[in-house]
DNA sequence: AATGAATGAGCGTTCATTCAT
DNA sequence: GATGAATGAACGCTCATTCAT
């Protein structure tokens, strides 16, 4: 139906992806600074000079990277939250979403994890925004589960994302790194029960 | 007395150390990769091929300075856990020492979120080293609450330390990159007791 | 007819070939170790980085001089041996044609002069191929001579090889370092002279 | 006897032998180029800055070495030819000393083999003297030879002495660069038999 | 739109030489 | 005399970016 109307636009849509797609992988492999030009165009199939037609420059991937990856994975994470109802089993399936987003594709986990925590400036402004999405949901989750009762009121909700997205981000990063290979989604269960009851004896 | 010593020693220490301290601010300021063995002379005031005496290339800097510093961070940690007698105030005591520190030392906070989270080979040993120094000062804390009877039994304790210090490594590298300025260290408490208490409300 | 097909081939041709050229100008007139990139560069008129682009390194500019040089003399040695009858008018020749296209191409020969004889591993194998030509072109030679009953049969071939180049290296080594110039083939009689009947007095 | 002066003198002196000693060694495993002052320091057991108290810059280690050792080899050589009587025994004394000598003095070989046929300015003077010294033997001996009427007189004595000095310094390199080992001296007979006798056939 | 040869600024590193001790 | 830490010019090489085709 919409197949006709790509002619044009998809080309060049192909190319891009086909781009970005490369640009991940050797990003990922090497670290953005350790990759080149034209080590993506060869993983892309195309020649350098043709990566300058997507992209203003070798930063510029990575930005646009970042813009849709994280709209991307942003809206399942949304999505994963809607599908739940209690404010308990929507945190379940974010957390247990996310690691599996990571999990299925460890290169963009390793781009993700290299690229929000280091310095240098044109950056900024791209992570805040989706940072800043991931704080959206998790406050309105935090504002339902008070509401509901479940959830203590007591909270700074930005510091509540912080040790939610912290704690996850740990646990990724530790997976990326890990020699042994297991099942990062494995980690879900025993994380929220940590997020929602602590480590400390509950008093009877 | 010892001071007749240093003549020869303390020369070469001075200078060193001088690079050293250079370098985890260009470093800190501009990333790793961005930072030129020219600046961090310009900036240790010596000539370029100074550097080269102290160390045997561009990395080199850095993994000396990730092997004195973290020895040096976690002696403090160390210190810190023992200064306690309960295994709740020694956890109170090592977040607060935590980022305390890291809000000291602004560069080498930066300097520590970047590479920890980086790929790039000839580092993960170091890395790692870090990591398990940190492990084994909350696993000893961990097993300490439970034989108190404040922290759970059914946990995973590598799990609880990833937990730990994500959350921890967030709050810092939200300040760090964060417009506004505030003091660190306040966010010890409220952290603290969402690790013990968990944000779930209690069932009285 | 032939000539479209240089369009793509040629231009790299061109370039490859105005880089060789100018390297063994600058390497004739400093030596390998004292050229620089920058004046091959400059001297080829050519930017810096585009030698890499036909050069694996500077080692490699040399390296592929000598394979290409020497293939290219010693087919005209050949065949000017080829060209002549009986074993004395083959030497005459080959001594001949040697002389002639060192001195047609001074840098060339210069440049010769400086490689074979220096150390330095990389090599080696090159210029042993080399030497081995000229060994084989004079063991024919010999051979056809004895045949002929015009050269001893009680000679070490391999030594008459050395006896021989050897002389003809150092006439052109003494002309290159000569500060008066003078015609460099005309030496070849003499020596072929020398070659056949020595220094010594024929008894009668 | 003359031991007592030597004390202040040869203080020096041994140092400064220490150094040329080393610098041969060092020169002759690398070549002069690729050699650095901090390695025959290390060599000859000083400081880097030692060596300037001695010689002028590193160019200067290499004339001294020639100028020293070339008037070393070079009385050898007169000693050798004045041991004997008839112009055929000096020459073979000659030949078989100088193959002699440089089997003795490996490093001392491929140092001067290298140095006699590079380019590079402030060289030359050096070379042509010790050159002309070789000339100069030979010369006197060619002289001798026609006397004596065993030594042709119609020969250019300047390419005489090129064609045995080039056949004996061929059959060195040969030597130096043979991954064989094997005694040198035993090609200075055949050599001298090709030098009186040629390659030949004898008319009767 | 696509190419890829060409560019040249820029960087890490080396090393001859100096000089304060 | 002897040292060796310090210097900084110089070099080989890389790679993001441009542009003629």
């Amino acid at each position: 139906m919409a197949t006709k109307v790509k002619t044009k636009t998809n080309r060049g849509n192909n190319k891009r992806q086909s781009i970005i797609n490369s640009s991940i992988r050797v990003f990922a492999r090497q670290g953005f600074f350790q990759s080149t030009i034209s080590q993506i165009a060869r993983e892309a199939g195309v020649a350098d000079g043709t990566i300058y037609l997507y992209f203003k420059n070798k930063e510029d991937i990575l930005i646009q990277i970042f813009d849709v990856k994280t709209r991307e994975v942003f809206e399942k994470f949304k999505e994963e939250v809607e599908k739940a109802g209690s404010s308990f089993d929507k945190l379940k399936n974010l957390i247990h979403r996310h690691l599996k987003e990571f999990q299925q594709d460890r290169d963009m986990a390793i781009l993700y994890q290299s690229e929000t925590h280091r310095q240098g400036r044109p950056f900024e402004a791209h992570i805040k925004k989706m940072s800043e999405m991931y704080l959206d949901i998790v406050s309105e989750l935090v504002e339902q589960g008070q509401q509901e009762g479940i959830i203590r009121r007591d909270l700074y909700v930005s510091l509540v994302k912080r040790f939610i997205l912290g704690s996850v981000d740990e646990v990724i990063n530790t997976w990326l790194h890990s020699t042994k290979e297991y099942d990062l989604t494995s980690m879900a269960d025993p994380l929220v029960d940590l997020f929602i009851n602590g480590i400390g004896v509950r008093k009877t």
